[in-house]
DNA sequence: GTTGACTCTCACATTAATGTCACACATCGA
DNA sequence: TCGATGTGTGACATTAATGTGAGAGTCAAC
């Protein structure tokens, strides 16, 4: 697919879809004219790395992680520098924390918002 | 507590707590020589505010769902604006989506991990 | 009482993600 | 074939969070 439709599909703008390849999280192919051409697991991909840029990883650990995050489909684990463990572990680390972040303040606004519907029901 | 102490408690730069005060998310008295004087609340405060940063939330909607994070205490809910509960609603159901988001890739990670743990223990 | 650590304000730099614009070529439909 | 729309590259702007440095006042300890 080209990039508009990428662009349409992800709901992302095509800005991005090139910036994304210069930072090596997407890949595409080029048609004879020149166009980019994507196959369609790239919306996935790209889906994904929003996620992850929404939930405050830069692009440069987003490249990092990406490989692990395939799926659990035959990686043959080749060259995985203890360099890569740690970075990994950390990162899985500092999500857990996030998590727990969110988790949180996403109870208190639910219990404010539940709090607030009662007293508008109780005037 | 002096600004030092703060930046050493919450181990933040001193840069930072200015700016947050900026943004109108901290607050301090001043002593009489003009330096910042902290309350001891402040202390979790900041940590919260960084922790929604480091999630990816602005100053801008912090500033907004800080009040409601005060803790469940005797809030009188006083002009609570349509506008107000609309943020609240969007943000915490962002929120949702980034611990289901977080969720997944800590999974996959952690998944990952294992699994060259286990390579290496089978090597 | 001088020195060093801390604080103040103000200004400028930086980085990452993103927006915007210009200009050229490609494509497709009327 | 013309014109609108899509795509390509490249450059510049912007915003938010953060770093860094200058210049001046404060304070505590020696």
């Amino acid at each position: 697919m080209k990039i508009g439709e990428l662009s349409q599909r992800t709901d992302t703008p095509v800005r991005m879809l090139r910036y994304y390849e210069e930072q090596e999280l997407i890949e595409s192919e080029r048609l004879p004219n020149g166009y980019r051409d994507y196959e369609d697991y790239v919306v996935d991909r790209v889906r994904q790395v929003r996620g992850l840029l929404d939930v405050g990883l830069p692009t440069r650990i987003i490249k990092q992680i990406l490989p692990c995050l395939d799926g659990p489909r035959a990686i043959h684990m080749p060259y995985v520098t203890p360099d890569m463990i740690a970075t990994l572990e950390h990162e899985r680390d500092r999500m857990a924390e996030k998590i727990v972040c969110l988790t949180k303040n996403h109870r208190a606004i639910d219990e404010y918002l539940n709090a607030v519907s009662h007293e508008i029901r109780a005037s």
